[in-house]
DNA sequence: TTTGATTGCACAACCGATGGTGCAGCGTCA
DNA sequence: TGACGCTGCACCATCGGTTGTGCAATCAAA
């Protein structure tokens, strides 16, 4: 391996013969303020791109605090609705001209905080703290860095949060749900599997899922109807047989939490015959498009990434990041 | 806001009345090494954790030359492939002690390019190029900056590329579905929707294609047959529907390049009566756990992400990033 | 007790970019 | 002709760790 170290100012002014002060505002843009003439400014820059000149960050980050980095976490990459806010989050951050770090802190509350020091150590300007279990014990950590931060889809005490209007979505996917049968629903006919209970995002939905059978039926779902089973497929797919064990059969309509748990009820729900899911109907919490040509009709609450994401963004801005409180983005209803 | 500055070495020095080197060379695990005291040591981690000392990666590694980040680049985020390469990474990257940036770049050379340089500002200590439009110009830009990289899912010319090998991969599947018709296939019996046909993934497909199809019918299929329409679910759309214009009806089998392009082919699909499907047979190359339910079967083509980071990983930790060539890393078919 | 080795830590240069400050050279005006 | 201001650039300290080197104190050996 050659070992040539990369062009610096200090190679690109011995090249042009000037000072590498001169070449550094020279090459960040600062030379107008500060009277470079434009010849020598226009010198510079040939012999810089000539030698491949490229800046180094963290230096630039060293002297003036600012490391063009701005962090996410977030639970998972791989799953639809996160990687959409990891997209909408970049198209972001490219326009305001910071490079995007988004790690994944797989709903474990202390990799979350060894990431958040991770990123706190290379200096991000801004955080967005993304679905993280444990919010608030990050927030403390970047304010004692004097970080800006905010959170996005899980609500936390001590700093902005953006998340979505889980009430409005999963009245809405309830009610609809309801509306389908032929007759009438009656309390034990709706279902609702997968989420965590401790969660404030299924906490919301389970308050607008028994809201409305209160409001259709005058009854709550009683504790044998709910089942949050947590995530993970396998969890709902026990979940959906126990439920099956019990009822005997397919009940008239299930509310699953989140497409991750479809998948698990779905293991269960393809092994029916077709005749079965006649008066059949389920609502997914979460998009996917292959959901919608199921054997099977199935209705999805879509939340609005990209909107969720302009919003945190725009609270940032205005340096809201503090007192903005919860935002409530509502989320779209797919039938 | 208040201006409280991060802690560093120096305030810990202070804090504890020695010096900062010292100090450092304790925070850093050199301490040893340097023959510092282990009562010394102890003391000075006590002050530093009271005083919620944090190492600033950018002094460290102005000074080290090596920043603690690993990049990636990738054509997106929000697909099932990309997101579990993303996963995979991650994973690795964590136990490699290094922070991971993985950057979409939208399929876009130009985006590329600047990514790349961006992360190269940033001194990345290492970069993986997955699925890079245009691979060698950022091999290039890499090796002058002398920064190890290997490129993944698409192969380049200049440095150590980790594929899937989609010559066997298209091979299984194409044979699998010339074998479900009741009738032995003919010539014109396959269709292959989707890709870019100067994409090397999709060249390497069609190979395996056309292979099967010769063998099994002495023929290859037609240019009528093949469409690389391009990425997107509005192309494969166009694709699907023109097929069925030229044909008049479903053709026996369909060999679908991505879950991208199924989105689209499968809103003509849906339009269909489940009667039409009983001679009709569709695979695609890629995987998502919902096509597995569809009202017909589909096989699909499910890429080892995993196999794929942990091999590239491997080949730099050998130091093979310049010499190892393509390697190909067989995906699993699910029928 | 003297010498030499070893222990335990401090000093200071350095990584590369930034920005305040200083200072020649030139033009202007009285 | 001298005071003054402006132009155009160089000098140098600085950001926070890292690491080669220096040196006093301690200890062992002679």
């Amino acid at each position: 391996m050659e070992l040539k170290r990369k062009t610096t100012i200090y190679d690109v002014a011995t090249a042009s013969g000037v000072s590498a002060s001169t070449v550094g505002s020279v090459l960040n843009g600062t030379w107008v303020k500060r009277r470079i003439s434009k010849d020598l400014a226009d010198r510079v820059i040939d012999v810089a791109t000539s030698l491949g000149y490229r800046q180094n960050r963290q230096a630039s980050a060293l002297r003036t605090q600012r490391s063009g980095l701005i962090g996410m976490i977030l639970p998972l990459h791989d799953n639809r609705y996160f990687s959409s806010l990891s997209q909408a989050f970049e198209a972001e951050a490219r326009q305001r001209d910071l490079c995007p770090m988004v790690v994944s802190t797989l709903r474990d509350p202390e990799m979350e905080k060894r990431t958040v020091a991770t990123l706190l150590s290379h200096n991000v300007d801004l955080l967005f703290i993304a679905g993280a279990t444990d919010p608030d014990p990050l927030s403390r950590m970047c304010s004692n860095a004097n970080i800006p931060h905010i959170n996005v889809d899980l609500p936390g005490n001590l700093a902005a949060s953006v998340v979505s209007d889980n009430y409005f979505g999963a009245s809405a996917l309830t009610r609809h749900l309801a509306g389908l049968g032929q007759s009438p629903v009656t309390p034990t006919d709706i279902h609702f599997i997968g989420g965590n209970e401790s969660d404030f995002n299924t906490i919301e939905r389970l308050r607008g899922f028994q809201e409305v059978l209160v409001d259709l039926t005058s009854s709550q779902a009683g504790p044998g109807q709910v089942d949050t089973c947590g995530y993970g497929p396998d969890a709902a797919e026990r979940a959906m047989r126990q439920l099956l064990d019990k009822r005997g059969t397919l009940p008239p309509a299930i509310f699953v939490n989140s497409t991750i748990a479809f998948e698990g009820v779905f293991r269960v729900l393809k092994e029916f015959p077709d005749s079965a899911f006649d008066q059949f109907s389920v609502g997914c919490y979460d998009w996917d498009p292959f959901l919608s040509h199921l054997h099977f009709p199935v209705a999805m609450v879509r939340q609005d990434a990209r909107l969720m994401i302009k919003t945190a963004f725009d609270i940032i801005d205005r340096g809201r990041s503090k007192d903005a409180g919860i935002i409530q983005i509502r989320p779209e209803i797919l039938f």
